[in-house]
DNA sequence: GATGAATGAGTATTCATTCAT
DNA sequence: CATGAATGAATACTCATTCAT
């Protein structure tokens, strides 16, 4: 387990930086100069370890993603009797903090970028098609114990996700708590109806 | 007195290449100098006539968003019995057509920038909030007449408008058409499911 | 005694815009626009009085210059016996309201200009010939009742000149009140003392 | 370690630029990109050593009182026996070499700019703070050696210092030679009548 | 590994001005 | 008399990047 290497400690140091910037002023204010001045060092100090901007940015999409699907992980394992351990996950996923994780207007920021950037598409993409594989194991042990009845395993994954994405959007541009709450109270009884 | 005021005409000629600038390369290469030069006009006649390009911005905005409420009114006036009309509602709200309309990538520009700018975010809030009352007598009218049953309007409103919005994400995110086809059709099954 | 044309209103109008403007933001931001603004008027319409900035400009200077020397006579003609008039007048020329008449940032911005155009700086300096004209009679009143000895009447004038624009260069930089008082008295002994 | 700085030269360079172009077209033409083309060199190079241009504005008002303030000094330490000593600072205080020393135009386009800059005027005033010191201990000196009578030295240093801005305000715009070199005599006179 | 020099393209905005109405 | 359209040049500044040290 040898010493890590500076360049690593220094990457990820930058993309924390990075983050912070994107999370407080935006996409279109988070530029190497910036980073470099909150991080009291050198641009070309960035541009020396990643090349370039663009590089940057999709080594922050792995971080990012990462950091997202390590947390979900952790939501998925709630070691419960099925009935209890469903009513879980379902909780954690309409749950505002497990929504809020990892900063909307951040998430969002390369979700728009994905839309024109093909490298960070695939980064998407390569990161739900993992979502999914994790969420289908979990669905097929439901629909094996018979919690979930006559679903194809595979849509109701996608339901899962499209259904928590389309909360996460709605509940972000809407900023009311109370809303929030009977929504994501209205939703779960909605994907019960549908799935039990 | 005075020269005959063409700022409405202008005005629209200049988000509408704003627009076509927004699709083709993204927000962050929109500047008013490319702007201007598709216009093969001066970049300062835009500031003559929006004054700053926030201003413009903001705009652009409104007449996005009324293009898209127009949309809606269309896709909600099918004059058909009423178990038809809403089969025919909830085909034209998960059809691709109109999910797409109006480049989700310029839509989810200025959602991405409604997160930080306020009067954007107003913007968005208050379209929504006309999107529901627009709705919400469609499904009163759906209770009223039977087909729906036990339900709180306004929450199937917002319920309408979530799975809404994450099949778009989902999708444009996924950019395969015959999954596409599939989770419509999955998610349309899903509502009659919990409305009906 | 016809009335006036409506183009000598306007143009006092825009004058008088221009130097609260000169007063309140300064030369470099004395622009047309700002001053067509602040009139609630397009900005062509100061062009179409005045043909060019520059020309107002000059225009402007006129009306400084004219109000400067209209207050100087105000202040020249006390009707006392000659000792105490010549007294007036020296506290008058050293007396802080007369030396901040009219804005010294406005009137320093001009002087500035004049240094290196040169249609100002022959306004100033035939503004200076008739003001040396005016004190020169005076002076030379004076003389004549025997107040001041033994000086040529042209030097002293410009003695008296110099001596106050000298007060009022310090004066306008160091801002302190109390030291002001002390620096005019210190001046009108000093007067005396050469003069009578 | 990084490479060599540059900076104290280049920044030298860049005043010294910035103060030809000052002397030869005026504050308002002094723009950085002005600058830069005279030397040959990017606009951001410019904006590299100073940061913005109010940054660099008032880095010159430094190096230009530092240079004054040089010479001041030298013109004060005439190593003479006191009478003569006081006859030739006098001498130089009212010589045009001097008064015109560091052209006037750049100076009042500062001493303009002070007016409403407040950085810029604490710059002048703490620079005429110093010039005061240094005349002030000049002043007791001839006191104390009987060349000046009845004074205090601080009105004496202040009176000295606004009857030389006084003739400078009025010879800049005066422009004859002739005209000034009478000023000039008359006025040490004047002060040799006050002070002796 | 890290700094600083330097560039060149780009940004929004301001300004004075001309001209048609 | 007055407005609004339109231009073109200018402004300070930002940004990503390259290269020498």
């Amino acid at each position: 387990m040898g010493r890590k290497s500076k360049a690593a400690v220094r990457k990820r140091e930058i993309l924390e930086h990075f983050y912070n910037i994107l999370k407080e002023e935006g996409l279109e204010k988070a530029s190497i100069a910036k980073v470099a001045k909150r991080m009291a060092v050198n641009p070309s100090l960035l541009i020396h370890y990643f090349k370039t901007k663009e590089a940057m940015t999709v080594a922050f999409v792995t971080h990012l993603l990462e950091r997202y699907e390590t947390n979900i992980k952790a939501v998925l394992s709630s070691p419960n009797y099925p009935k209890e351990q469903f009513e879980t996950v379902l909780d954690n996923l309409f749950h505002e903090d497990w929504l809020h994780f990892s900063e909307p207007s951040v998430f969002y920021a390369f979700y728009y970028l994905s839309i024109r950037h093909e490298t960070i598409r695939h980064q998407f993409q390569a990161f739900y098609l993992r979502l999914r594989t994790l969420l289908l194991s979990q669905v097929r042990y439901w629909i094996e114990v018979g919690i979930i009845h006559d679903q194809d395993p595979h849509q109701v994954v996608e339901y899962l996700i499209i259904t928590n994405k389309g909360l996460l959007y709605y509940d972000q541009m809407m900023q009311d708590k109370v809303g929030f709450k009977n929504r994501a109270h209205y939703l779960k009884a909605a994907v019960r109806k549908v799935l039990l």
